[in-house]
DNA sequence: TCTGGGGTCCTAGGACCC
DNA sequence: TCTGGGGTCCTAGGACCC
């Protein structure tokens, strides 16, 4: 079995559940088993749409991402959920623990798949053996089913998983590839999309074939480095390893919300930015980690969405001061149109020690730490002079806004502080 | 009755510095 | 007089994925 992979290759699998919420929800009340089921966001309001649905569902139409009443039109008996994250991630914890019991090299890349390089873990078997034994497991254990793709490399075995749906097993060595690969559309590709196969299109490129022997220097011109990317993974090379650890790098944290119904009113708006500050905040905290740039997103009714976000000089995770520099992000960009969705994230996470370590570059600190952690402007007034209150009028804030580790201003604030003589 | 919410990565232009 | 070129940072937007 095992001379089927060239010498010193690799073997890789890409796990992938089916329909995964809904069939949660099954495993959770079987009496769901078999019936048309979808889970869908907002399942009160009017744009709910659908999330996930079971194989009965599809049968009629239904797919993801349509919207709730169209799902209903063409499928009245459907049964709808709303989701239960809780649920989910105890089912996708269940999932990769059955995965690390065969390797430690395992790769969460959503909540519902993930990558394995089984290369050295030849003494369990042969790579189709260990797929079966994890797709019977994870169906015995947890009640779910998975499709399983087995090849060289994260972009065939992704390819591979996506072949035989529900329960499949797919293997898609390199020799494969002209017969299996190269007959489909570029848009099947992982990492193709509309727009990019559109694109495509314009140089005469269809299939994944076409994108194969493409011109290298004509796809660079049309999609930059992604298209070079495209056309190796196109002829079955992928070199990117499973990285365990990529999870936990976490590169940004948001919120957002799509409103009930449009909103152009200030105060409202300033509501639900306090609301979604607060959630980033829990997160941020939850993580250990404090944001050193904010972004927010404003989705007008016509959908026309901008973000805007700013880099802060002094790291932030405390709700107030999310709420605080998101409403003046949003007031300075917003042009009094209705609104229909709001998002906050925060950006450029550092480590909470890390952002301690930081703050220690500003003088100031070594009062902040004598005393109680936040201070006021007017308390520092005291300290320093009225530079400082100059400084905060120019820079609209509030004198008696908390200030300290959690509270950042920008550069030309800091700048304005005057320094302790030791310092220099 | 239109179209969620969570992310990642890439590009491109302007500011700024040397 | 009349104007280089490289590098980095910051910001906005777009494409894609689940």
């Amino acid at each position: 079995m095992k001379e089927m992979y060239p010498k010193n290759g690799r073997v890789i699998l890409h796990v992938d559940m089916n329909s995964f919420y809904a069939s949660v929800e099954m495993a959770y009340d079987p009496s769901l088993k078999g019936k048309p089921l979808a889970i869908a966001g907002n399942v009160e309001e009017r744009r709910g749409i659908i999330v996930t649905c079971s194989y009965e569902a599809r049968k009629f139409g239904v797919k993801t991402t349509m919207p709730l009443w169209e799902a209903k039109k063409l499928c009245p008996q459907l049964i709808v959920k709303p989701p239960n994250f809780e649920r989910y991630r105890n089912a996708s914890i269940g999932m990769f623990d059955i995965l690390r019991q065969y390797t430690e090299l395992v790769e969460p890349v959503s909540i519902d798949e993930g990558y394995m390089d089984i290369t050295e873990s030849f003494e369990l078997g042969s790579p189709i053996e260990i797929a079966e034994r994890i797709q019977k497991r994870i169906h015995k254990q947890l009640d779910l089913p998975c499709s399983i793709g087995v090849a060289p490399n994260k972009f065939l075995a992704k390819m591979a998983s996506d072949m035989k749906k529900p329960m499949g097993i797919t293997i898609l060595r390199k020799r494969d590839i002209p017969k299996v690969l190269w007959p489909l559309n570029t848009g099947e590709m992982h990492g193709i999309g509309k727009k990019t196969a559109e694109k495509l299109k314009t140089l005469g490129i269809e299939t994944i074939g076409d994108l194969a022997k493409a011109n290298e220097i004509q796809l660079k011109t049309l999609l930059g480095i992604n298209g070079i990317r495209m056309k190796e993974r196109a002829n079955g090379i992928d070199a990117r390893p499973v990285d365990p650890e990529s999870v936990a790098e976490f590169k940004s944290i948001g919120n957002s919300t799509t409103l009930p119904r449009d909103i152009s009113n200030q105060q409202e708006l300033f509501h639900i930015l306090e609301s979604l500050a607060e959630k980033v905040s829990v997160r941020l905290k939850r993580k250990n980690v404090l944001a050193t740039t904010l972004g927010i997103t404003i989705r007008y009714k016509d959908r026309r969405t901008i973000t805007r976000s700013r880099k802060l000089a002094n790291p932030i995770n405390h709700k107030d001061d999310l709420a605080e520099l998101s409403k003046q992000l949003f007031l300075k960009n917003w042009n009094g149109d209705a609104v229909r969705l709001l998002g906050i994230t925060g950006q450029d996470l550092v480590d909470h020690n890390e952002a301690y370590r930081q703050l220690d570059l500003f003088s100031y600190q070594k009062d902040a730490k004598k005393e109680p952690l936040f201070q006021t402007l007017s308390n520092l007034r005291e300290k320093f002079g009225k530079t400082i209150i100059e400084s905060a009028g120019t820079h609209n804030i509030d004198p008696n806004h908390r200030i300290g580790t959690e509270t950042s201003f920008n550069k030309d604030f800091l700048r304005s502080f005057p320094k302790n003589e030791e310092e220099d």
